[in-house]
RNA sequence: CGGGCCGUAGCGCAGCUUGGUAGCGCGUCUGCCUUGGGCGCAGAAGGUCGCGAGUUCAAAUCUCGCCGGCCCGACCA
């Protein structure tokens, strides 16, 4: 790996110097320039917090909104709960602190003063607070504190409640939406009368983050429980989906856990029950956050910049006038002014890029590194023609094509009625396409591993990818896996989501007990 | 939190070894010219050299501390 003192570029490099690291040359540097050229966001004067500019914000309100509406089908409703936490809540249940004690912020003054020679401000000492708070790593207490005060009888549940809010770890190493300190995330937090109902939410919302991933995202993701050793602190059990990576890594992108009574215990919630009996509630948890950014990024994008699903573009398609005389702007002008209101009557989000003093090449790259699905190019030849270009921003490829092939594919020369009314099949047939794509690229990475030999062959000299293995081993195992291989077991996919062979009984490839099922093993993020 | 590297104009970097006027490319602004894949020419603006101490007549440059970033490790419901 090129050391970072290296200049990416020879001094007087020029326009090359805006150029996006390829992802052969160095994944983790392409990650930062696609977000750096596409304005996703920015990194704070904080350790470990960004900035998240209008254009990465725009794909977490598209997400939030499907997201959204998936929650309020499945009878949630939000809410909202403090950032702070007292410090005493979490002493409550001692399982569920040890996850992330370790990075807590901690508040604990609630004053400032100028400081003596006036050079600014400092704590003021005299203002310590009786008891410190925590700004909430997750809200499971303060949520659970609320929950106790509400629920009295059966007839209280069940309760289904998802909150929008900001959440910060004190992380030690950060990475821009993968893992910072402070995220935007959704959790939702349900108490049920019995256990039953709670394990059916658990899954019905893993199956939302299923659904939402592979029809909007479109991001294949293999969905299952979390081993013991994954789980989250105070759960039961834990479920994932687990994405897979343009460099063969896997991603968590959502999680949902079945909390049993840990959290009643804890909190002391109980209610009546039809019998009249007192009983603990059975309670469930699930989130996704900023996190499916990063994903959706690795998943996607190119060595061009950002490629984003039509159903998450924020403009799906942009409008490039050209033009050189002002009778030629105006008749242009009034033509793509007519594409765009058509366009709109189809329910699509169109833009005309107006911008002076740029040539039409320069704002197809613009709108290029920026991710957005389609271009349309009006000039005077198209107006006196009737017709434009449409061009996509990407096509599937064909082994032997080079990239003028590629450049002419993803060209077509239409009428403006027949684009128009072709557009919206074309933009479903790109969100299929970017599906397909990435579910290709994982079979492909994905294979039944037999044998330790074979494990080492496919992570140290092949590439790696997703080894569905089987598995029998101790946690001690685990570990020693994960320091050996720098691997771990994503989750234990549920059937019929693996490569051919990959249901059904076998052998552990470690220590040769018997397993019933095949385990997902990978890198991770 | 440990090891390595880095921080100089909006972006990418040179200058630091050997202390002495703040530089380059891209971008930005103005004008002209252009516009179907990153136009061209001319002129101009833009910097507390990450922050703070120290050494020195003099610090971007040397020393120390802190803050932030990248990579590797530990950690990561």
């Amino acid at each position: 790996m090129k050391p970072e003192t290296q200049p990416r570029v020879p001094p007087g490099g020029g326009a090359v110097s805006q150029k996006i690291t390829p992802r052969a040359a160095d994944y983790a540097r392409w990650y930062l320039d696609v977000i750096q050229h596409a304005q996703l966001a920015d990194h704070s004067a904080v350790r470990g917090c960004m900035v998240i500019r209008p254009n990465g914000y725009a794909i977490w309100e598209k997400m939030q909104r499907a997201l959204d509406a998936r929650f309020k089908a499945t009878g949630h409703r939000n809410a909202y709960f403090p950032v702070f936490i007292p410090v005493s809540f979490l002493s409550k249940e001692a399982q569920h602190v040890e996850g992330f004690a370790k990075e807590c912020a901690v508040v604990t003054h609630h004053r400032l003063r100028a400081k003596g020679d006036k050079s600014g401000v400092e704590v003021d000492p005299e203002s310590k607070l009786e008891e410190p708070l925590i700004v909430r790593p997750t809200s499971e207490t303060i949520i659970w504190s609320a929950y106790k005060q509400w629920i009295q009888s059966y007839r209280d549940l069940p309760i289904l409640i998802n909150q929008w809010v900001n959440v910060v770890r004190w992380e030690m190493r950060t990475r821009l939406f993968l893992r910072t300190a402070e995220f935007l995330w959704q959790e939702g937090h349900t108490a049920h009368a019995t256990e039953k109902e709670a394990v059916e939410e658990t899954r019905r919302m893993l199956d939302v983050y299923r659904d939402f991933s592979e029809n909007v995202m479109a991001m294949p993701v293999i969905c299952g429980p979390k081993t013991p050793g994954e789980r989250f602190a105070g759960a039961v059990e834990s479920f994932s989906i687990e994405a897979m990576m343009q460099d063969r890594r896997a991603l968590q992108a959502g999680t949902s856990h079945y909390l049993g009574q840990n959290f009643a215990k804890a909190f002391d919630v109980q209610f009546l029950n039809a019998k009249g009996e007192r009983e603990h509630v059975y309670a469930a948890s699930w989130g996704v956050s900023t996190r499916l950014i990063g994903a959706l990024i690795m998943t996607h994008s190119d060595d061009l910049g950002l490629v984003l699903p039509p159903r998450l573009a924020d403009i799906q398609v942009v409008v490039v006038p050209i033009f050189k005389t002002e009778a030629e702007k105006t008749l242009v002008l009034e033509a793509c002014e007519r594409t765009i209101r058509a366009l709109e009557a189809h329910n699509l989000e169109a833009h005309c890029d107006l911008r002076e003093g740029m040539t039409p090449g320069a704002k197809y790259y613009d709108w290029e590194v920026k991710g957005v699905p389609l271009r349309i190019e009006i000039g005077p030849r198209d107006v006196e023609s009737g017709k434009l270009v449409l061009v996509r921003r990407f096509v599937l490829e064909e082994p032997g094509d080079d990239e003028k092939a590629i450049r002419a594919k993803k060209k077509q020369f239409l009428s403006r009625d027949e684009a128009v009314s072709k557009t919206p099949a074309i933009l479903d047939q790109m969100q299929q396409q970017l599906y397909q794509r990435a579910l290709a690229f994982r079979s492909k990475h994905s294979r039944t591993v037999d044998s330790l030999e074979e494990y080492e062959r496919f992570f140290k000299k092949e590439g790696g990818g997703f080894a569905w293995t089987h598995w029998a081993g101790s946690r001690e195992d685990e570990e020693m896996m994960a320091k050996k291989y720098q691997t771990s077991i994503r989750n234990v996919p549920f059937e019929r989501q693996g490569p051919p062979g990959s249901d059904g009984a076998g052998k552990c490839i470690l220590t040769g007990k018997p397993s019933a099922r095949r385990v997902l093993m990978s890198e991770a993020y």
